[in-house]
RNA sequence: GCGAGGGUAACAAAGCCAGGUUAAAUGUGCAGGACUUAAGAUCCUGUCUCGCAGGAGUUCGUGGGUUCAAAUCCCAUCCCUCGCACCA
């Protein structure tokens, strides 16, 4: 029932076009986009939040006059789509036994058919955008198809060209070296997916200085991430499991372990002539430390781990975990004095955390890791250099930077990456370190584009509020980002094309596209592609001076573009404020002025699924279809408006759910018995229909802040109890629905679009509620009178109420007397503190006003009649008489005030 | 470590920016009642403590401070979550 008329309503909005907005001239545009979906799977709860607010706020200003454009695309590019389609390929098992679930979901009949398919990206990208367009229209999204464009189109790429062309121009293009992971066995870098639980335990890279320590025919080379320890360095180690070469590097000879000499390869290092040289070799040399000179020798040891970094380190016993233990095993040297000072209060020193953690030899390899740990950070943060070094008072922050560069610009060492645990990729294949000679960059480091980025920031909305200072703080952070990779789906770089533009800085102004996508790609089917100039004269100042055929087709685009841009409003989750939205503020900056810049942010917190985050691993994935077809689109718009404020986290509960699925149950209810009724109100339907119009003023007010759940709470579930309480009040229902109902179910479109419309279809209007704009406050509304006068009787109940459970009296009269006219009449005065015009005759009710004065609550209404209106209500809801009286003063004992009458029970 | 957000009654979750109208919304749970042959659904009432008259007391991680007045502002401190990059 249900799915019929949301599908019903789908379908004719769909057959009407009614999201498809046309260039209005002089009507106030509104666009709002919403990251486009990336087409590697089904959606579930969690990625339909933000569509879905996305398109409540759409709604929503839509039934505020605005001419809304709502579009979307798909995202292509990039290397996820790539890999599952190798893995079809590879015949993969978790990959075949994930996509037969995908396809299972959708109802695929021919699911093995369908698969073979799925070895070609592009049929992956085109089957599931189509699916995507299928759960988002069964979600009743206003969203314009007809604008719809991916990442991997021809037309987009030539836009992507454009952009890069005109970044380079202005300079923002750098290139330099670039250390990456890599996996030498299949020659390519890997991402975050292509490690084993690369999701759960990350690999990062490490940034090494490897040290040269010379010796009478070659230098032993130790890498180490502290290389302002040299000044407290004893001894070499080298691994006695651990095979050692000795290769040229220049006009050098170094020493490093086997496994080593493939990353300096990797690096670009270039060593040649490597052979095997036996340990003892090694060890029967001396070999001196850089910069100090100190002569040393070197000693076998365990723990050194030939496979990383050079497969040789250095020994730094006061300042190493390690060092330290292995020496105090050994005997063999005494512990060194320190270079580094802590604070006196500090109790990270090696002597202190090997005794406090009871390590005892260097086999405590966990212990050990922890220690080194605080003590490496420790030393770090608030460790001083000492004496025993030239660099005296520096931090060690300092120094370590100092020294590395010495070391650097001496030719006295190098930059080596590694990685920060072992890794191999999921198929095996050791993970290492490579350095990229001359990748591209995009240079967000500049300091002139980082400053007109903060002035437009400083000048744009953010929903909530402090997202500004993260936005400025991200800026700043920002370095130059690598923007091209060798393999992916993507755009070529347009002056280098062995390169393929990587995939987030491909889609960093993608919505300018949406403004003029249709005649784009008209363009671009009759000439075979978007030249540089042609898009300059459409999003840019300059003229078109190309071929005639296309001229009134270049003429719309730019009207469109004109019309449209800027984005008015772009959603999306956290997790793209360091990176995409980062990216999309500058590289707006970067080519566009004025209008056309971006107008405000808004962040949707993420959706966990019974308490966790959801993920495969959790076995707590709800798809989106899944919910609609269970529930329904209404009900599922409801729950993720009213759930959770819109930047907090929300809980896909089904508990909850099911809440708000009565709540809907209701709703129709309420609808379906509706009939015309116009005609006088009286006193307490006047309440709720002033009660109504005070919650829509709340509504509008929290919507202009995009404050869904606030404006939602009052103008569903308020309304709705409003509707119980008048009908326990004996107000008739469809007389007050009568006169709101045009209100309530445009302002109830939004975010259950459904519903309204078949009701407003029923109800008021064969017209389209998705298109209504909500009509002004009707004269007089909200009567503030008749709602104070209502909160009265509610507060002479509640009294009632307390006196009765303090008392524990069962009243068979309740009897309550207003305020007399005489102290009605010199209230003002008590209230102002002007007790002199207080007559004299009056003067004795002063000490009880002043005793009792916070519990008063002024009232202007006329307190004997509104009760005495209510005197059914009240003898129904005590059971017993109600009756009221105008009080007479009395000196001596209590006398009723404003607001306040007395009440007794008997 | 840095940056951000957060710690509120049995639980979930508002309020905090713009201090008083806050014993503190709302929902769940729990208790009592109405309706029903009964169950369910729905509705009403209650749910920190005390109170035989509408009142009083003690509460919003912990400890201080500002103020006539603090869940709300300031300082300190403990704990939790997220991000820290090339991954979409």
């Amino acid at each position: 029932m249900t799915s019929e008329i949301e599908r019903k309503w789908q379908d004719r909005w769909k057959n009407d076009s009614i999201f498809e907005p046309a260039v209005i001239e002089g009507k106030k545009k509104f666009l709002i986009t919403v990251p486009w979906p990336y087409t590697s799977g089904s959606l579930h709860v969690g990625h339909g939040r933000t569509y879905t607010l996305g398109d409540i706020i759409a709604r929503y200003k839509r039934l505020r006059g605005y001419n809304v454009l709502f579009p979307m695309g798909f995202h292509q590019s990039g290397t996820p789509v790539l890999s599952i389609a190798q893995k079809m390929l590879r015949q993969d098992k978790a990959t075949i036994s994930l996509y037969t679930e995908y396809l299972h979901q959708y109802g695929e009949s021919d699911i093995p058919a369908r698969l073979k398919t799925f070895t070609e990206p592009a049929a992956i990208a085109e089957y599931f955008s189509n699916a995507i367009i299928n759960d988002f229209t069964l979600l009743g999204f206003s969203i314009d198809w007809s604008r719809r464009f991916t990442s991997a189109e021809p037309m987009y790429q030539d836009f992507v060209s454009w952009q890069f062309k005109k970044l380079n121009s202005k300079g923002y293009l750098t290139r330099g070296d670039y250390p990456l992971l890599y996996s030498v066995e299949d020659q390519n870098p890997v991402g975050e997916d292509d490690i084993k639980d690369g999701d759960t335990d990350k690999v990062t890279i490490e940034e090494f200085t490897a040290v040269k320590f010379k010796g009478s025919e070659f230098s032993l080379v130790a890498a180490s991430l502290r290389p302002e320890t040299i000044y407290g360095i004893t001894n070499l180690w080298i691994s006695p499991r651990g095979k050692y070469f000795l290769v040229s590097q220049g006009k050098e000879k170094i020493v490093v372990s086997e496994k080593c000499l493939m990353k300096l390869n990797l690096q670009g290092k270039e060593v040649s002539d490597s052979h095997e040289i036996k340990m003892e070799d090694i060890l029967k040399k001396e070999f001196q430390v850089p910069i100090t000179g100190k002569k040393i020798k070197v000693l076998k040891a365990d723990f050194v781990d030939p496979d990383n970094a050079t497969g040789i380190v250095y020994s730094v016993p006061a300042h190493s975990i390690m060092d330290y233990v292995a020496l105090s095993v050994t005997g063999e040297q005494s512990i060194p004095d320190k270079i580094i000072d802590m604070p006196p209060t500090s109790k990270s020193t090696v002597e202190n955390l090997v005794s406090k953690l009871g390590i005892k030899s260097p086999s405590d390899t966990e212990k050990i890791a922890e220690a080194t740990q605080i003590l490496y950070r420790d030393e770090f943060y608030s460790g001083i250099m000492n004496g025993l070094t030239p660099l005296v008072g520096k931090t060690v922050q300092e120094a370590r930077a100092d020294v590395r560069q010495n070391l650097l610009d001496q030719g006295l060492g190098f930059v080596l990456y590694e990685t920060s645990r072992k890794a191999e990729t999921r198929s095996g294949s050791d993970v290492l370190v490579a350095v990229v000679k001359n990748q591209w960059f995009i240079d967000y480091s500049r300091q002139d584009w980082k400053d007109s980025s903060h002035d437009l920031i400083d000048k744009m909305s953010f929903y909530p509020e402090y997202l500004k200072r993260i936005f400025h703080d991200s800026i700043d952070w920002l370095r130059q980002r690598p923007c091209a990779r060798k393999r992916g789906l993507g755009t070529r770089l347009p002056m280098d094309p062995d390169w393929v533009i990587e995939s987030l800085s491909d889609s960093t102004i993608y919505p300018a596209v949406y403004t003029n996508s249709p005649q784009l790609r008209s363009i671009y089917d009759g000439k075979g592609s978007l030249d540089f100039d042609l898009l300059d004269s459409i999003f840019t100042d300059s003229t078109y001076r190309g071929e005639d055929r296309f001229y009134k087709t270049v003429i719309e685009a730019k009207r469109q573009w004109n019309y449209w841009y800027g984005v008015d409003l772009r959603l999306t989750t956290s997790p793209h404020i360091s990176n995409h939205l980062s990216f999309y503020i500058m590289n707006h900056v970067a080519l566009f002025t004025g209008s056309k810049l971006p107008g405000a942010i808004s962040i949707s917190g993420t959706v966990t699924s019974k308490g966790a985050k959801i993920g495969k691993s959790k076995g707590n994935v709800v798809s989106l279809l899944n919910v609609v077809e269970r529930y329904s689109a209404d009900i599922y718009r409801l729950f993720v408006a009213v759930g959770a404020d819109i930047s907090t986290d929300l809980d896909w509960n089904e508990d909850d759910v099911g809440v708000h699925s009565k709540k809907i149950d209701q709703f129709v209810q309420i609808m379906e018995s509706f009939t015309n009724e116009p005609g006088d109100m009286d006193y307490i339907e006047e309440w709720f229909v002033s009660s109504f119009f005070s919650r829509l003023k709340i509504f509008i007010s929290e919507m202009d802040q995009y404050a869904i759940r606030h404006a939602y709470i009052s103008i569903f579930h308020e309304v709705m109890n409003d509707l119980k309480y008048l009908e326990r009040r004996g107000g008739r229902v469809n007389v007050v629905l009568s006169r709101i109902m045009r209100h309530w179910l445009i302002a109830l479109s939004p975010v259950i679009p459904h519903l309204c419309e078949e009701y407003w279809h029923k109800n008021v209007s064969d017209s389209y509620v998705s298109l209504e704009t909500l009509p002004d406050i009707p004269q007089g509304y909200p009567n503030v009178a008749v709602l104070r006068a209502e909160e009265y009787v509610n507060r002479i109940i509640q009294d009632v109420r307390e006196i009765i459970k303090a008392t524990s009296i069962q009243p068979k009269t309740i009897q309550v007397s207003t305020v007399p006219d005489k102290i009605l009449q010199i209230y003002p005065h008590l209230a102002k503190g002007d007790l002199s015009k207080i007559p004299q005759d009056m003067k004795w009710v002063i000490p009880e006003y002043m005793k009792i004065r916070n519990l008063i609550s002024p009232f202007e209404g006329d307190e004997l009649a509104i009760l005495n209106g209510s005197k059914q209500y009240m003898e129904s809801t005590f059971g017993c008489s109600f009756q009221v009286t105008k009080a007479n003063p009395v000196h001596k004992g209590r006398n009723a005030w404003p607001g306040r009458p007395l009440i007794r029970l008997e």
